[in-house]
DNA sequence: GTATAATCGACTGCATGCAATTTTGCCATC
DNA sequence: GATGGCAAAATTGCATGCAGTCGATTATAC
């Protein structure tokens, strides 16, 4: 309901309201997520519940098993560090390409996003999140290579939601001054600069995030607390 | 039939079965793929068929274009020149993951794939590429990373895909040579020569097929007349 | 009381049918 | 002869139904 809605069919449509939720921690790490209960509530039949979640495992968001369903994704700590140390080496092309063929324009569009950025400065985590992985979308997007959009964006997702599980409250945010500062190091053109402002932006994330595991959000409780849960309710019917 | 066949299940069956029929010309880009052939040429359902036809296209070697049905992708060659740039990228990272975890079954396995290759050294042109792209894939597997290795083998045969559009005969087989070379600098844990070597290994594949395109096969003259028809089109609107 | 086996239920795997959309061939018109 | 509109055929979009599979619960034996 947020993001990009320009999506004309059901069938993208669907698939981005899950993706929303997922990366909005709407839908948790490890929930099921049943073709029927879905559809039911999408008002739509199992066939597109199906192809949207089969798109979401393709990208990582979604872990499917054969004949036991779907359920939200929870990307290992090694599978985060694979996927943050791919997105440096595939923002490092983004940066030569769009350091190549900079306009007024673009900048004006970073600055433009930037600003949105700061405006919502102190908003849920989820949305800083969100705001934090467009900003490297749109740099993608100014590219002009659809490739390099697609890769970016589906990385950025996953990463989205590694954030979600381990990041502990807040340690994104101060993303913001360094998107500021590769903003400056583009607009002078200093490739160099550039890229290694992205390499440490985006290693600084995943330290923040990755590193912190235990002492991480009530994300992780409500997973270990599970079993417990469970012999309660247990015991009750 | 020839590669990976240890799918169990007929989804992913039928997907590998299009796609190697995709890198081994057997379709041709720009080739209509209607939902009813395939799925009694390959005796089941459209559903099936369809599956498959949006994971390839998730891929990008199959364009999927609303209510008109899927055809065999016909990447340009901007969007070649971005996958192999990508691709340089990735497999950076895939040679320092190696090195920095070599052993001795490793290697054995490096070296037996690479006798495979010049074994078929004057095989077809598609078997060359195939096993060229093999190596990059092994390669990726031995990394231990499941993220590197989905991205290197969608990457790979997109780049399949490319080079069997733009490569003239016989441009590829030369890779050996440097395959051996890539070998051997791992072997010496020298992990600077290596990640060089893979770099010049993909762009020489890269420029011995992109540059060359003007005498490529026939397949390009549909495309080469674009401009004009275009002129036609519109000096009519 | 524990371990093992069998049954039950829920959910996915896949095929098929109907509706919607696009394309193609045809005809009338300019 | 070319252009515009119209109708029919082909093909996808989507829903639903039935069968197969896996997991959970219960029953049974030790």
């Amino acid at each position: 309901m947020k993001a990009s809605d320009k999506a004309k069919h059901r069938n993208e449509l669907i698939c981005s309201a899950l993706r929303s939720a997922i990366l909005e921690r709407v839908l948790l790490p490890g929930m099921k997520l049943p073709e029927d209960s879905l559809g039911e509530r999408f008002g739509v039949s199992r066939t597109l519940i199906r192809q949207a979640l089969e798109r979401l495992a393709a990208e990582g968001l979604v872990e499917l098993r054969r004949n036991r369903g779907a359920m939200v994704a929870k990307p290992s700590l090694e599978e985060a560090r694979d996927v943050f140390e791919l997105r440096t080496q595939i923002e490092d092309l983004v940066i030569s390409r769009v350091i190549k063929d900079m306009t007024l324009e673009k900048l004006a569009e970073l600055e433009a996003h930037l600003a949105k950025e700061v405006e919502a400065e102190h908003a849920s985590e989820p949305i800083s999140i969100r705001l934090a992985t467009e900003f490297h979308i749109l740099l993608a997007k100014l590219t002009g290579s659809p490739v390099l959009l697609r890769y970016v964006e589906e990385i950025g997702y996953r990463c989205g939601l590694t954030l979600s599980l381990y990041a502990r409250p807040h340690s994104s945010n101060c993303g913001i001054s360094e998107h500021r500062q590769i903003i400056d190091a583009l607009a002078n053109a200093d490739e160099e600069k550039a890229r290694d402002l992205m390499r440490s932006h985006l290693t600084a994330v995943a330290d923040r995030a990755l590193i912190t595991q235990k002492e991480a959000g009530p994300l992780v409780y409500l997973d270990a607390l599970e079993p417990y849960a469970r012999q309660v309710r247990e015991s009750r019917d």
